[in-house]
Formats: C-alpha cells, sequence, structure tokens
DNA sequence: GCCTTGACCTGGAGTTGCTCCAGCTTGGTA
DNA sequence: TACCAAGCTGGAGCAACTCCAGGTCAAGGC
C-alpha cells in the first residue's frame, strides 16, 4: 500500500505521515524498488494509533518514546503499557474539560437568551 | 488587579494573556500610572473563557473575531451566540474522539496482558 | 520512441500558538 | 540609597505540522 492510501486509512495527512517517518515515530516502513513507502498491516494500525494518540493530546515525545520501546520488543510490553495507562488517565482529564467548557457556554448562551429577550 | 493575579484566576499563563492582548484577543486592558496592566473582573470574565475555548481547541482566529464582535456591541450578540453554539458542536466531535481513543487503548492494554500472560 | 500525466520523493521555508529570555523600569522595603 | 520583586517590551526559540519547489519514476497515448 502507498502514501496516499496509508492516509486515507490512518487518518493522518500524507505529509504527517512522512514527517513522522522521518522524526522516528514510526517503526521500519519498507520501499519499493522505486524508493518509494510500502505500507504493511502493521504500518497502518501503528499510525492509525499514533493518530488518535495526538488527537487526544500526546505529545510527540511520549510517542516517540512509545515507539522506541515498541522497537526493542516484548521486554518493554509492561513500560508500554503505563504510557498507555498514563494517557488512558489523561483522557478523562480531558473529559472533565469538555464538561466544563460546555457548562460555561451554556450559561454564556443562557445570558445572550436574556438580553435579546 | 494585576497580571500575576490574573493569570492565577484566569487559568492562562502571563506570558499568554500578554500574547492575547497583543494579537488583540482581549478588549481594552486598562494600564496603571505605573503603565503596568490592572485586570477588570470583566478582564477576568473574558481570559477564563479564552482558557476554556482554547483548551477545547478553538482556534485563535474565531477567538479573535469573537473579541472583534464583542467590541460591536450588542448587534452581534446573535452572530457571538452562533460561533459559541459551533463550538459547542465541536465539543461533541471531541468527546466522541475521546470515546474512540478510550476504546482502542483498552483494546491495545488487552492484547498487552494476553502478551504477558 | 517520445511526451505527458500523476503519484511520489526530498529538503527546506512558513505557520500557529505559545514560551522563554535579555535588558529595562518602577514601587516598596531595610 | 541600595536592593529586590514584579512588571514591561521586543524578539528569539519551539512543537507539530503544512506547504512548496524542484526532481524521479512508471504507465498510457500518439
Amino acid at each position: 500500500m502507498r502514501i496516499a492510501e496509508a492516509a486515507l486509512r490512518s487518518g493522518l495527512s500524507v505529509d504527517t505521515i512522512r514527517y513522522y517517518e522521518k522524526s522516528g515515530t514510526v517503526p521500519e516502513i519498507r520501499r519499493g524498488p522505486d524508493r518509494q513507502r510500502r505500507f504493511s498491516q502493521e504500518n497502518i494500525d501503528w499510525l492509525t494509533l499514533l493518530y488518535w494518540l495526538r488527537e487526544t493530546g500526546m505529545p510527540m515525545k511520549t510517542m516517540h518514546r512509545f515507539a522506541s520501546l515498541y522497537q526493542v520488543g516484548d521486554s518493554t510490553i509492561c513500560e508500554r503499557k503505563q504510557v498507555l495507562m498514563a494517557h488512558a488517565e489523561h483522557l478523562k482529564k480531558r473529559r472533565a474539560d469538555l464538561d466544563r467548557c460546555e457548562q460555561l457556554l451554556a450559561h454564556k448562551l443562557a445570558i445572550y437568551k436574556d438580553i435579546e429577550g
């Protein structure tokens, strides 16, 4: 699979995929005889995970660390688990933020209603 | 009130407050005879709103537009309402993203459990 | 056989939204 | 009067993309 399809499937843009590869956040993307990238299903799964981690606020540094651990092998599973669990905690915080903002918006909108009469 | 306290109350950093003022995203912050900023309660409310809008992903451009509308006066309330309602919609999308990511994390963590035995 | 087209490549500049820093002013305390 | 904390400005630095110029390569049309 080529980069255009990889982008469609993972949710990332073509440029972002190249950027992630360059910065070492994606393990081993093979190249064809034409020097162009060929994505395996494993690559797509990885990129998709990165997409969601990034979308929900994980910093590049952490993603990079996670990728390094992945490349070492099974001996790092415990550490990787900790990274993901920490991110799950982070999601809770984000959800609370959304709740808080939603309340604030409802409050503001109610005020506007009063002014308009 | 001075900038340090304004930062504490709004959630923004001192630098970010200055940055927002410079880029025209905060209406009229008064200055004392020492040329230092003095924040009114209205300022704090505004900065707090900005904090939550930004925290939940509203781009600077939109916040800036919202600020411009605010400075025109009550005649723009309808438009401002639309900005906030659009953002409320955006919050729903974010919540769906969090759900999706949470599922993915749960799935990955389950796989790790299997590997570890 | 040559030309065009389209997908991909690289290196590097540009953008957004902060964040940090040097060097200066000012008001309050010892 | 000397010093210190808190604030000021302009500008550099940074994260995470995003866009662009200029080039390669394979396939299809004439």
